[in-house]
DNA sequence: CCTACTACGCTTTTT
DNA sequence: GCGTAGTAGG
């Protein structure tokens, strides 16, 4: 009995197909990531192969960890040696080595989404270009997209002769691109860019590379764009085996540049290559299979094929029709309750939508029902600005030339340093062509300075001491010190007193991330940390053994599968989508498609799509007509439980209709005209025009609590009152945790990080517990219960 | 230089 | 409806 005896016919034949290029085209719960653990098990304990010339990239942080631990199960310890990796931080790693090469130095920085921003508004101001006519975003994406398709600076200028518009773009990501050079920086795209460009003008770099990687496997292949599939071309150009896997219909991320031609032209780029096909799914019911293969035989670009099981045809497909998106996010919550009181568990359930907004209804009824729940996505953690805050100092620190790092932090807290000393200094800096930190080293070279030299002085010098530091303290010490030195709790509070609680345990646990990374990891250097903290994604962070019930995105939803799982929100307007809807593009509605036949084959036993005929919307009602993708599905793999609505009739008439919109929208004319009725949704405004003044402060904000409870223990119980119903959540941060606390003094409990201890005290403070516990190993800590995860053992 | 108010734009998806 | 960015006034 060997570990490959698990493995299907097809299955086997990809395993052991190790030499040349291989093409998996793998659907939807075939066992991918099994075939790709135990191929790569077979490599080093049949062929002999090194684990050291062992490759493997994923997209997500999650999805390299989760390969990681299980070719570490099937292995062993030999499996440490095995690369396996996504493609940034596969980038980051060779970069770091031999980016000199390029004329950066080893310590650059990453630029995130706001960076970028940041450094195109400093760009458009320089270039005197109006950001009304040139909108940031528009220029960030045309930049990045350029990126991707591999094309320079020279080769956009070139590109763009005789259009006045991209001439504009042109000189944009000119400008940008030196400035990221000039602070030592690289965007995400960078990441993939130079390491491509290091390849093609490096041969001896290549080769190194090309000869430790003699055996390459690509997750997720669908959504490889050009960048990445230069990358991976090179790199697998001596040995040419090359292990793809992936599924055509599920590629969903083309606005990021993936290229699904990519996979659909693999046989092109590599006429030797096998394909093998894997067709049978472990996943979902028949009935669920049924449904998404009725979807997506709709879509014309796409490699034939049809997922089969073993398992049974199951429920049916449920349908459940609301009048409002209220009820809607009311009926799942008040479903998901009964169903766990009845025995399931609250992780058994996802709840996917087609856009972040839509969260919020659903949020606001778990906590009305006391449910433990996650959002996936949304603001990322690393995006809050308090992080941000701490991170531009560690990045000042740590690369005194990533200016936007500094001018983050420069009057942050309040230091008297405003706009007018700003540009004093960046004047100096152009003038006399230095980093603007040397600039501010050499204020008193700056006439006209005033009062304010003296306040540069004291911020050089806090930097220098921190620098001096950086080199004993460990980064966890290193932060605390930084927020110590410079008043930051003090600065939140003065700021804005509601969220500097919250904002202060984000900052602990910044911290708290600081420790567990130099815990696993050996020699941790600040750029490692900064760097490690720039390329988390959200999806990385949801912990599989928490009890909760999951909201996210369909995006986010990929490569994920759940018992139970309920589609959100599918009418026509909001997914597909408006802008597909309206675009001249049809394989904008392909790929919308796509998105609905992820969501769909997430669910392994109970799939419940949910419509609300209006909706709230940017202020607005608006109301739609049932997603065609619904409508794509055989009526008799559906079932109407609206739960009490009792709305058989009209709704499966509005189904059957044979006008595409059914009776419930109003006239639909493409014709391109904007705003009002014309883009066919009927549209009104709920509220009267004369709205009450905004006096008495801020606008009645979303009741969100910041808790949750057992099912069974109704809040009010655990000791967290009413009161606490008041908004605890604020601008910018999201992800609302469970924190109510499940034990109490005396009781036993049991720490990630500390192991198990006993609970000395508990206190109140504001919306969270204080909690001192003395730890068997560790001694006594005091910590904050919202994020200290502190289980009762 | 900082604070408070207003206006705008946003919502498709994110490594 | 909400958050951000920009502006006017202190």
């Amino acid at each position: 009995m060997s570990i490959y005896d698990t493995l299907n016919r097809e299955q086997k034949e990809a395993v052991i197909t190790t030499e040349g290029p291989l093409l998996l085209l793998a659907g939807a719960g075939s066992g991918k990531t099994r075939v790709l653990t135990h191929r790569i098990a077979y490599l080093i304990d049949e062929c002999g192969v090194s684990p050291w010339n062992i490759l493997a990239i994923t997209f997500t942080n999650k999805a390299a960890g989760e390969m990681r631990e299980r070719v570490d199960k099937l292995i062993g310890a030999e499996a440490a040696h095995v690369w396996v990796s996504t493609f940034h931080s596969l980038c980051v790693r060779i970069l770091r080595r031999h980016i000199d090469l390029l004329g950066y130095d080893a310590d650059f920085t990453i630029y995130d989404t706001d960076d970028q921003k940041n450094v195109i508004k400093a760009v458009c101001k320089r270039l005197n270009i109006d950001t009304k006519t040139y909108k940031e975003k528009e220029l960030i994406r045309e930049i990045s997209s350029a990126k991707n398709e591999l094309i320079d600076v020279s080769g956009y200028e070139l590109s763009a002769i005789g259009d006045r518009n991209r001439c504009v773009y042109a000189s944009v990501y000119r400008e940008y691109q030196e400035t990221l050079r000039k602070n030592n920086a690289l965007d995400f795209d960078d990441l993939l860019v130079k390491t491509v460009e290091l390849f093609r003008a490096k041969q001896e770099v290549l080769n190194i590379y090309q000869e430790r990687f003699q055996y390459i496997h690509v997750d997720e292949y669908q959504d490889t764009n050009t960048v990445q599939f230069e990358l991976v071309h090179l790199l697998a150009g001596r040995y040419r085996n090359l292990c793809v896997v992936g599924d055509d219909d599920q590629s969903i991320y083309k606005f990021r540049g993936a290229n699904i031609r990519n996979i659909l032209d693999f046989e092109h780029y590599f006429p030797e290559a096998r394909v093998i096909k894997l067709e049978q799914n472990y996943r979902s019911t028949q009935t669920i299979l049924d449904a998404a293969n009725a979807v997506i035989c709709n879509n014309t670009a796409r490699k034939e094929k049809s997922l089969w099981t073993a398992k049974g045809k199951g429920d049916k497909v449920r349908l459940c029709q609301f009048d409002s998106a209220f009820e809607e996010a009311d009926f799942i919550a008040e479903e998901i309750q009964r169903k766990v009181r009845k025995g399931d568990s609250y992780r058994d359930f996802a709840v996917l939508y087609r856009t972040n907004a839509q969260s919020r209804l659903l949020e606001e009824k778990m906590i009305m029902r006391g449910l433990p729940y996650t959002v996936v996505g949304g603001t990322n953690f690393y995006a809050r600005a308090e992080i941000k805050d701490i991170l531009a100092y560690l990045k000042t620190i740590d690369n005194g030339r990533d200016e936007v790092a500094i001018r983050r932090i420069i009057n942050i807290p309040k230091r008297g340093i405003g706009a007018a000393t700003l540009e004093k200094l960046e004047d100096f800096a152009e003038l006399r062509e230095c980093s603007l930190f040397e600039a501010m080293e050499r204020a008193d070279e700056i006439s006209g300075l005033g009062k304010s030299s003296a306040k540069i002085r004291s911020f050089v010098a806090l930097i220098r001491n921190f620098r001096k530091k950086a080199l004993t303290m460990t980064v966890a010490e290193l932060i605390s010190d930084v927020v110590q030195s410079v008043e930051y709790e003090a600065y939140l509070q003065d700021n804005d007193p509601d969220s500097a609680d919250d904002r202060l345990e984000n900052v602990d646990e910044l911290i708290t991330k600081a420790v567990v990374y130099a815990e696993t990891h050996e020699e941790v250097t600040l750029t490692d940390f900064l760097a490690e903290v720039a390329l988390v994604a959200d999806i990385d962070k949801v912990e599989d053994e928490d009890d909760r019930v999951l909201l996210m995105t369909l995006h986010s939803a990929k490569g994920l599968e759940f018992p139970q799982v309920y589609l959100a929100g599918m009418e026509e307007g909001l997914f597909p989508s408006q802008m597909v809807l309206f675009s001249t593009d049809p394989t904008e509605l392909e790929e919308e498609r796509r998105l609905a036949y992820v969501g769909i084959t997430r669910a392994k036993d109970q799939l419940t799509l949910t419509y609300a005929r209006s909706r709230m919307t940017r202020g607005e009602t608006r109301y739609s007509a049932i997603s065609r993708f619904v409508r794509e599905i055989p009526q008799e793999l559906l079932s109407d439980e609206s739960g009490g609505t009792k709305r058989e009739d009209k709704f499966f008439r509005a189904l059957k209709d044979s006008d595409p919109f059914g009776d419930l929208t109003g006239s639909f004319s493409g014709s391109g005209a904007r705003g009002g009725q014309a883009d066919g949704l009927y549209r009104y405004r709920e509220h009267s025009e004369d709205k009450q003044p905004a006096s008495g402060g801020k606008p009645k904000a979303f009741v969100r609590r910041k808790a949750t409870a057992q099912a069974d223990k109704p809040f009010i119980t655990q000791g967290i009152g009413a009161l606490n119903l008041v908004a605890g959540i604020s601008k910018g941060t999201q992800g609302i945790q469970d924190y109510v606390p499940q034990f109490g003094v005396g009781d036993r409990v049991s720490h990630t990080k500390f192991g198990e201890g006993e609970v000395k005290a508990m206190e109140r403070v504001n919306k969270d517990y204080k909690v001192t516990v003395d730890f068997d190993q560790f001694g006594t800590k005091i910590m904050y219960a919202s994020f200290a995860k502190l289980k009762r053992v």
